[in-house]
DNA sequence: CTGTTAGCGCGTTCAA
DNA sequence: TTGAACGCGCTAACAG
């Protein structure tokens, strides 16, 4: 007869079943139990289906897994560091299959992925550093995310980021962002085009659209957006451009009415796009303005998906996103096995298609 | 000077520095730097900076979360369980938008959302059964999903599902989809339609595409499939269609041209697709074939979300996606604290565009 | 094959 | 204001 009025250590209003009950009511010990419910050690026949009996009894539904995972060491999940909410991240297929190809790898270990939006430290929202991970991975995020993870290293706790500066003392991953947008500037060269503008993705945690101005681009934090806009000076040196809030169509075409609302004289004959979710947003404001693409006006994109309800086929240069979120998730396990894995840098793949074409006359 | 050829009992390499650790070097008990961190309980300027010094000089960063959470009996981790793997469950706008809302809602609680795709038992993905969760979430899950919650109910773990059949014995969110499909069927029975198709959701986890029959009715799971179609046969009785695998528009595109290539006579005036992306695809499959929208034919979705890319004005119905995960997010922490919230049901909003008219003579 | 022992790292009593 | 003791629930050693 044992006292409901004192409650336990925990908060718990009620005490579950432990694995120590079911042993007193099978009349084995713990430990044996324990080897009984996991598989891991030699039980016999007998011995297992007195333990699997007196569970049922008792409604025992298993180990805890709180309790599991102090003991071992590790809680079977790995934090996502996402740029933004989800609501907001999640409408980019760049990122999504990034963290399939991810979640998928990291299965082998039988991990799962929490997601853990970059907010500001004091949004509410659950904080890296006291989540019960056994490893993040960054994932598209701004350097600033970098700051909060001292605490995951003292713990070391291993880190991978997709995309971020190499020199951050992390395990990265990295594609070949300024060599693709190179080859996407050069193919504009050879058609002629001398006044070019660019799309960028969002630069920093804020993500706010506007003119790409020297002073944004010495604040901004986003790798792949800094890669980008490098890639194409080194075709256009200086060129400018507008900043878009997120990689979606919507703020592609608001970047590009911008750029294009101008007089004719200045206007692009051509904009690279960040994204191609971007360059269809370019390619919406493009016929609203009544310019023919490609005879007005050229426009490439980057990421080689398939934008679902575009008709055109896009000049664009293709990354393996999935294949990031992959070898990241290699890289994890690697390193969770105590293995130092070598860090994994992706080529990207020139697309052709029917959106660039000569500079008009 | 400590030995450190003797491992800890964890297989962790090296030993981290402990809260312990800590409380010795600053020469107090490990209670008192429990406290000195936590900032719960009264304790000195003086002692809390020594604590604090102390962790500085070993490097400590802070509470082991593991310890935590099995010595609070909470992990902060919530589990979503969804219906498909990331890179296919992430391409439904109305996924994303009420995993937004969820999210938003539990960080109230500093609790963060684990991503648990419902697959394949022996999939090698994380079983729900086993993860460190304080409660779980089903969103847009078939019912073979709940197979796998005993266990978690026999853990007393909270559980709340989103759609699923109301009579589960879990607490549900539910959306009027009957009623709004029976809106749309009744809008479309206004016009003199008689000669009425269906696309629907996805049926089942296993997603295949195909016509509707009677058997794969029948064997379906999903709940808010069902009650679409219901809605339809509450005008038309007896309506027939096609499945489609997912909720884009490629595969809505697909369902339409196997249902509008058949001879004139038999042809469908109006096409009812269970979600706007589908609707989207039947567009484009119209289009594709020649038929005018909505002189030739009639077309309404279900969702109410903004399809980027498409330029008509679609008839359809709105749901409050956000608003289904922001109230399961709500009734978690309710459960969390130990209160009982009540079941939530939402409603519906005619939506009408220019994809719809009277049916040809 | 089974039992005993000993923690994992922390927070929360209670008494001083 | 601080310290001592205890246990959250489980599992990895070892011994029998």
């Amino acid at each position: 007869m044992k006292r409901q009025s004192m409650a336990p250590a925990g908060n718990r209003p009620e005490t579950r079943p432990t694995l120590a009950a079911v042993a007193a009511r099978a009349g084995v010990s713990a430990s044996t139990a324990s080897l009984a419910f996991s598989g891991r050690g030699p039980v016999s026949d007998d011995t297992r289906a007195k333990v699997l009996a007196a569970a049922a009894e008792l409604g025992y539904g298993g180990p805890d897994p709180l309790a599991q995972s102090l003991r071992r060491g590790r809680s079977g999940i790995i934090g996502a560091l996402i740029p933004a909410r989800i609501g907001v991240s999640f409408r980019d297929p760049v990122l999504i299959q990034t963290l399939d190809g991810l979640a998928e790898e990291i299965s082998a270990i039988g991990a799962g992925l929490l997601l853990l939006p970059d907010q500001d430290p004091d949004s509410g929202y659950v904080n890296v550093t006291d989540a019960p991970v056994d490893a993040v991975v960054l994932v598209g995020c701004s350097a600033d995310a970098l700051s909060a993870l001292d605490a995951l290293q003292r713990r070391s706790i291993p880190i991978v980021q997709i995309e971020g500066p190499v020199d951050a003392g992390v395990h990265t991953i990295s594609v070949d962002n300024r060599g693709g947008v190179r080859l996407l500037a050069e193919h504009l060269r050879a058609f002629g085009h001398t006044r070019v503008a660019l799309v960028t993705l969002a630069l920093d945690r804020a993500r706010t659209a506007g003119p790409l101005t020297a002073e944004r681009e010495a604040g901004a934090t986003v790798t792949a957006a800094l890669d980008r806009i490098a890639g194409a000076r080194d075709v256009y040196p200086g060129v400018g451009g507008w900043v878009a809030g997120a990689s979606r169509s919507d703020a592609g075409r608001e970047a590009a009415l911008a750029l294009l609302t101008v007089p004719p004289a200045g206007r692009p004959t051509a904009i690279l796009a960040q994204s191609d979710l971007l360059a269809a947003g370019v390619l919406a404001a493009a016929e609203e303005l009544g310019l023919r693409v490609p005879e007005d006006l050229s426009v490439v994109g980057f990421d080689g998906i398939r934008v679902d309800g575009l008709e055109r086929s896009l000049t664009t240069v293709w990354q393996p996103s999935q294949d990031k979120g992959a070898a990241a998730g290699r890289a994890i396990v690697e390193m969770l096995a105590g293995r130092s894995p070598e860090p994994v840098s992706f080529d990207v793949r020139f697309q052709p298609g029917d959106t660039s074409g000569p500079a008009p006359a």
